[in-house]
DNA sequence: CGAGTGACCGCAA
DNA sequence: ATTGCGGCCACTC
């Protein structure tokens, strides 16, 4: 169900997002219409859903963020599952490249 | 109803 | 180069 605008486009960008890819918070919250709401973005991922691929979601260092449900090794795991490989210290090998971007 | 917290990012000094 | 602060939205107590 979706009622804010914002979180509407947070949902749509994130199904949206293939496996085997990442974004990034920044990108989604400035996709949504406010590129300082990246913070929402985090809030929306861990009260707003749960049936959402937010492990496919990673900070702008292209580290798995906190806090994910089970941990980050879970979310590791479930990446490297879609095909994205993650080093040692949880981080998105070639993120760079693996960046997502909903439209540009 | 009001206030605070929270999975972040960008800029300034 | 590094450190510190501000700002957005949603949900909870």
């Amino acid at each position: 169900m979706i009622d804010s605008e914002f979180r509407n486009k947070i949902h749509q960008l994130m199904a949206g997002v293939p496996a085997g890819n990442v974004t990034t918070y920044g990108d989604l919250a400035a996709f949504a219409g406010h590129a300082y709401a990246a913070r929402a973005v985090g809030m929306i991922a861990h009260y707003g859903d749960e049936s959402l691929p937010w492990h496919r979601l990673v900070n702008r260092f292209g580290g798995l963020a906190s806090g994910y449900y089970g941990g980050r090794e879970v979310q590791a795991v479930m990446l490297e599952a879609e095909g994205v490989k993650i080093s040692p210290e949880f981080v998105v090998e070639k993120f760079k490249d693996r960046r997502w971007q909903p439209k540009l």
